[in-house]
DNA sequence: ATAGGGTTAG
């Protein structure tokens, strides 16, 4: 009993052990490696190493290489690193296929690539396809280590060969060779040839199923699923913690949401414990959720099961909250993270450009560059979308050309698109129209939409029209451009030719998404399309929302009958400003505030430019913060105005 | 050489 506790919390276990030997010690890193438990892994390999003076073999560097590759400890890993050369394993092609894996696992792709130089590993798998391999006889165990390679590197002839060379000396049937088969087949997009080994194997165990299974949701969803499901009514091998975290990450990556949690409700009813992958997989999927709860749910279990100190988890969090509105919480679980990569600090920059805070965007991408993180080109689209909803022009420009200049990063399409949206909300029609036609490649669909948003604020007919009709072009069937160019035309009062594009819609067939929103109260999710009636509360609804509008007018506000076009659409003539679907939903969450203070309300598509000056006016009225996400960004109401300054 | 090595999830 003492023995046990000491193990599982004593950082010394070789206290216990009188004389550890290399063996033992390598065993017993296996073992927490094994385990998930890679800090006492390493930290046992450092303390004996360091107090035993015992020198570590290969296996011992090749147990604690792998608790590094686990737990993408790079400091940790160029030690373990050093130890293999100092050691002189520098040539070892075992241990050599480990520090690649562990290096590519802490994303330091210089240190893989340094150690397959001293490997000369291309030379070693050039050396193997000549199958002298400096004249020792490959076994088992160098086929399926060298495997991996060859899937990483996609490999398809070596792999191809190794196969060969394994059936005609006898290994044809052994499960590991096998399962890295499968897994070399499906890396190289041969899934075929992956299907023809799993199904030609005696006995696949977990790894083979975990391995096909895997293959599957590289190529059809339902086959993969299908699979599992055949693995789980299979009484001959049992589901492992790769097996559910496979099928999750498959579910995740797909964009079914809904799956992958209820996967991780199933693994859990069955006594399976997630680990950091299974969190981070199913945090993924949340991050694609339409709807979720402000992410409350899933950080209590992130907290609860000590998976805070997770990089990847903790990225996916301050997305959740930035997504579902929340903004603050997002910033704080940010603030509070201990190690910060690009990916984090592209996360927090877009999440605080979504929310309408350039200003923010921008210190953020100093502090940044500051902390010797490097940008990259997500990082600029971040930067440069914030500054374009925040009506910053200068600081735009000098971001946009210092990409090159002190970052090296080449501005691709999407920046010269976010480029086009700086200058046209910045009221620079001109120049926006000038920088789409000198872009080094083809002006995309977003550049000219940029333009064509632009124009409609700083009602711009001509610049309208041109946009217009490129985006007519590019894409034909996006509702959105016909909508906005007659927007444009209607408030320009040129009523035949705003006509004519409507019958040019409708001529093509194109309809208009419905226009569909909804608000979270209580433990519900309450959906309101335009018009909807079929709420409970429908006549307090409506009624709230005629005594908004006497008020507005009594305040001098008159609706904004521009917008009456945006929604007119043949037989929706009657649909008239005050029952689109996100004022519906507003008001449905005002008259169920329950003493919150602020309420989140979305919307699948932009946010109408009456609702705005309604919503504004709420928010003012009744003294609560409004938080509404459309298909774009977010918009904070507080006090009468919005934080997006009107340029919605 | 009878303690350790090889395949899978992100």
């Amino acid at each position: 009993m003492t023995k046990m506790r000491c193990f599982q919390g004593c950082p010394l276990i070789s206290h216990l052990i009188s004389d550890p030997d290399v063996q033992s010690w390598t065993l017993l890193i296996s073992a927490y490696t094994k385990n998930g438990r890679c800090k006492e892994a390493i930290k046992l390999y450092t303390e004996v190493k360091n107090s035993r003076k015992i020198a570590p073999d290969k296996f011992a560097i090749l147990a604690v290489a792998k608790a590094c590759a686990a737990s993408g400890d790079l400091v940790n890993a160029k030690e373990i690193h050093s130890d293999a050369l100092k050691y002189r394993f520098g040539s070892d092609l075992l241990l050599g296929n480990a520090l690649i894996d562990m290096y590519g696992k802490c994303k330091y792709f210089e240190g893989a690539e340094r150690v397959f130089g001293d490997l000369r590993m291309k030379d070693a798998l050039l050396a193997f396809r000549e199958m002298g391999l400096s004249g020792i006889k490959p076994n088992a165990m160098t086929l399926s280590s060298i495997l991996p390679a060859c899937s990483d590197l996609k490999c398809l002839n070596l792999g191809r060969e190794i196969h060969g060379f394994g059936i005609k000396n006898g290994m044809g049937e052994n499960v590991f060779i096998n399962s890295a088969l499968v897994d070399m087949y499906s890396s190289c997009s041969s899934i075929k040839h992956a299907e023809m080994v799993f199904h030609n194997m005696p006995r696949p165990d977990v790894v083979s199923w975990n391995v096909i299974i895997s293959a599957y949701f590289s190529m059809a969803i339902a086959k993969a699923l299908n699979k599992f499901q055949q693995m789980r009514i299979n009484q001959g091998v049992k589901l492992d913690i790769i097996s559910w975290n496979t099928v999750i990450s498959g579910c995740a990556d797909n964009g079914k949401a809904q799956e992958a949690l209820e996967l991780l409700r199933n693994m859990q009813q069955l006594g399976c414990k997630p680990n950091q992958i299974t969190i981070t997989s199913v945090l993924t999927a949340c991050t694609n959720l339409e709807v979720w709860r402000g992410g409350k749910e899933i950080h209590a279990y992130v907290v609860r099961h000590c998976f805070m100190g997770d990089l990847a988890a903790n990225t996916a969090l301050v997305l959740i909250y930035a997504k579902s509105g929340d903004l603050e919480m997002s910033n704080r679980l940010f603030s509070m993270m201990p190690l910060k990569d690009t990916v984090a600090w592209n996360t927090i920059i877009i999440a605080n450009s979504m929310h309408g805070r350039g200003e923010k965007a921008l210190s953020l991408f100093n502090q940044m560059v500051g902390s010797g993180v490097k940008p990259n080109s997500v990082t600029f689209t971040g930067v440069l979308s914030g500054c374009s909803h925040s009506q910053m022009v200068d600081e735009g420009l000098s971001i946009f050309h210092s990409m090159i200049k002190d970052h090296k990063v080449e501005p691709d399409a999407e920046h010269y698109s976010c480029m086009v949206d700086v200058l046209g909300r910045g009221g620079r029609l001109t120049e926006a129209y000038n920088f789409i036609q000198q872009m080094p490649m083809e002006p995309s669909a977003a550049a000219w939409g940029a333009l064509l948003g632009a124009c409609r604020v700083y009602k711009n007919t001509d610049l309208g029209r041109i946009a217009a009709n490129r985006l007519f072009e590019i894409e034909p069937d996006n509702p959105g451009n016909y909508v906005l160019l007659f927007n444009i035309l209607g408030s320009a009062k040129l009523w035949e030719e705003a006509s004519s594009t409507r019958k040019l819609m409708r001529d093509r067939g194109i309809r208009k998404v419905p226009g569909c929103s909804w608000v979270h109260v209580g433990n519900r999710v309450y959906t309101f399309v335009v018009g909807d009636k079929n709420n409970n509360m429908s006549n307090d609804i409506y009624k709230f929302l005629d005594e908004i509008r006497m008020k507005m007018k009594l305040a001098g506000c008159y609706p904004d009958t521009e917008f009456v076009l945006q929604d007119l659409d043949g037989e929706e003539q009657e649909d008239s400003l005050c029952n689109h679907s996100e004022k519906l939903a507003v008001a449905f969450g005002i008259l169920n505030l329950r003493g919150e203070s602020s309420i989140r309300v979305f919307k699948n598509l932009r946010i109408c430019g009456d609702c705005h000056n309604t919503i504004k006016f709420i928010a003012k009225f009744v003294g609560v913060q409004i938080i509404v996400r459309d298909s774009l960004r977010f918009h904070h109401f507080t006090n009468g105005l919005c934080s997006c300054g009107d340029f919605w």
